[in-house]
DNA sequence: CTTCCCAGCGCG
DNA sequence: AAAGCGCGCTGGGAAG
């Protein structure tokens, strides 16, 4: 059952629709709602299992959760409509045509194609005060479900422009309803927040830094480190914030940097670089992460922070506020679960270099993937047992590393792996040439951007260099992208996976956990003491599946690293 | 005064 | 030990 739900002057409109986005013929007149009545609606409706159809979940989702109504699944019509439109699965397809025709009028698409930026996030509770998220032309009933229609046109021709193939049409849908779970997933976690402790943070802090200050003074020890280095480089004035004013007085004292960049600033002896570091250090917790942010971000023991799904091209979550995806290991300790609870942190070991085992169906390389330890497993076939080589060598590969260690071992590694290693290569090779490449499941790069058209006009010989150094730069983001975008799809699928059995769990009464936190390759799941062993069944099911969902049945594994917790700090 | 970009560094 | 990919956030500092 389809149930496609719009913005409407009095509220919402609802529409029961055919699978390929024709009314219902036994039931084809729209029905409007009130926005009071709508929990209500949407939960009984939702006994019926059906798909809601939606132009953007974040427009009605969040405003659900908070009014207490879950739903199974949806379909985005801004997160796929984007997906479809820039797949080359669908390029052939009067769907991306329409998309790209849209983009090189520069008009506003409708509803999306994937043009718009991240809008903003609701007002609390705006959803059901005021007539509707988006009640604006192009985002009607009638709008929204021409343009479901489309869609499924689109998809239900995926494939090549010659032919249309089932294999990639399947790939397509599963990544369509993964970006759709993923959609849910993301304003649930939401919704729910991380467990953070507040006081457990004050105490990081305090331990790191000294006392709470003052609002604009620095924390005793950075007073104290900026005291130090004011001494030890003769620049009573210095402020270590200041890369310029840190600069000149590093060259001062003779310390001949190019930047004050930590690695560089390594490279010398002198004495004042040991408390620099230390201060630019702390500094940086203090700045990120210190007492603003947490008045800022955490509020009654939880941090909510918004996910930003499709936020990235290769299909990575990206976030929006309190910095989400780079909790820094100094302050995990924070993050910890409610009494009676465990943190459950999963994650996918050395994801990236097993989906390019599974993508380039590498044999070899597949034998060194049976290990738990890929690195490891490659170290023995062919870098005489070093591990730490093995694995500067195949991240060189999947990053396209040209210079140093890394650079110097690609010929060792091509030897030993030439379908892996030519994979990689041939996006590459695809990425300089202005050509587009794809996910397993069928996310495309974004097409050549001005700049590169623009090299290619090139003359003489300092623009062709110019050029090529252009090229060699969308060289690397397509090689890298093959491998980041069909890990993303993994791990949405992964996420979705969960997802479902999690809730499979609670419907049929037994005690399960919450997704509580997702980061690329790892999630956490907050969960009651009872329920840790079905929950991390359920994890490491999941990422089975997925395996099974992009590749079939093949000889690679996809091992999840669990760690049952109290703290996120113990994690790793 | 606000707005924008950069350097630097956190995460995967 | 950094570099090769993808992000977000901060303070400084320049531009408007």
């Amino acid at each position: 059952m389809y149930l496609l739900l719009a913005a409407h002057a009095d509220g919402a409109a609802l529409q029961q629709l055919t699978a390929d986005g024709s009314p219902e013929p036994s039931n084809p007149e729209p029905r409007v709602v009130r926005p009071e009545d709508l929990p209500g609606v949407v939960r009984g409706l939702e006994e019926r299992h059906p798909r809601w159809i939606w132009h953007r979940t974040q427009d009605w989702y969040p405003a659900l959760l908070r009014a207490g109504v879950e739903l199974e699944r949806c379909y985005d019509l801004t997160l796929c409509g984007s997906i479809l439109a820039h797949s080359e699965f669908t390029a052939h397809t009067g769907y991306a045509q329409a998309a790209e025709k849209l983009t090189q009028d520069d008009e506003l698409p409708l509803p999306s194609r994937g043009l718009q930026p991240p809008p903003p996030p609701p007002e609390q509770g705006a959803l059901f005060d005021a007539p509707a998220p988006g009640h604006r032309p192009g985002q009607s009933l009638e709008a929204l479900r021409a343009e479901y229609a489309a869609q499924q046109e689109a998809l239900r021709h995926a494939g090549t422009a010659i032919v249309t193939d089932a294999g990639r049409r399947q790939r397509l849908q599963l990544l369509l309803a993964a970006e759709s779970a993923g959609a849910m997933i993301a304003a649930e976690m939401q919704h729910t927040g991380v467990p953070w402790r507040e006081e457990l943070h004050e105490q990081i802090l305090a331990d790191y830094l000294g006392p709470r200050p003052a609002p604009g003074q620095r924390p005793a020890k950075l007073e104290a480190l900026t005291a130090e280095l004011r001494r030890l480089l003769q620049s009573p004035a210095l402020n270590p914030d200041s890369p310029q004013d840190l600069m000149r007085a590093l060259h001062r004292n003779g310390i001949e940097v190019k930047t004050t960049r930590q690695w560089e600033l390594k490279e010398s002896s002198h004495p004042a670089i040991e408390p620099l570091l230390a201060y630019k250090k702390l500094a940086r917790l203090h700045a990120a992460n210190g007492w603003a942010w947490l008045d800022m971000w955490v509020k009654d023991g939880r941090f909510q922070p918004e996910y930003v799904v499709g936020g990235v091209v290769s299909g990575r979550w990206a976030s929006r506020g309190g910095g989400a995806l780079q909790i820094p290991r100094q302050i995990r300790g924070a993050v910890h679960a409610d009494p009676g609870y465990k943190l459950i942190v999963a994650d996918a070991s050395q994801l990236e270099p097993r989906v390019l085992v599974a993508l380039a169906q590498d044999a070899k390389m597949a034998e060194a993937a049976r290990d738990k330890d890929l690195y490891a497993g490659i170290a023995a076939q062919g870098f005489g047992g070093d591990r730490a080589k093995a694995k500067v060598a195949l991240l060189g590969a999947i990053y396209g590393a040209t210079t140093g260690e890394s650079g110097r071992l690609m010929p060792q590694l091509a030897r030993t792996y030439p379908r892996a290693v030519g994979f990689v290569e041939q996006a590459a090779r695809d990425g300089e040439a202005g050509r587009t490449v794809t996910s397993r499941l069928g996310r495309s790069s974004p097409p050549p951007s001005d700049r590169w058209l623009q090299s290619q006009q090139s003359t003489t010989a300092e623009e062709q260099r110019r050029a090529d150094a252009i090229a060699r730069s969308r060289g690397r983001f397509t090689r890298n992208f093959v491998v980041q975008g069909s890990a993303a799809d993994w791990a949405a699928c992964w996420l979705a996976e969960l997802r479902r059995r999690l809730r499979t769990m609670r419907a049929q009464g037994a005690a399960t956990g919450e997704l509580v936190f997702f980061l690329h390759d790892e999630v956490m799941v907050h969960c009651p003491e009872n329920a840790v062993a079905d929950c991390m069944k359920a994890i490491e099911d999941s990422a089975t599946a997925a395996k099974e969902l992009l590749f079939g049945r093949i000889p690679v594994e996809f091992p999840v690293s669990v760690a049952v917790v109290d703290s996120y700090d113990n994690a790793k």
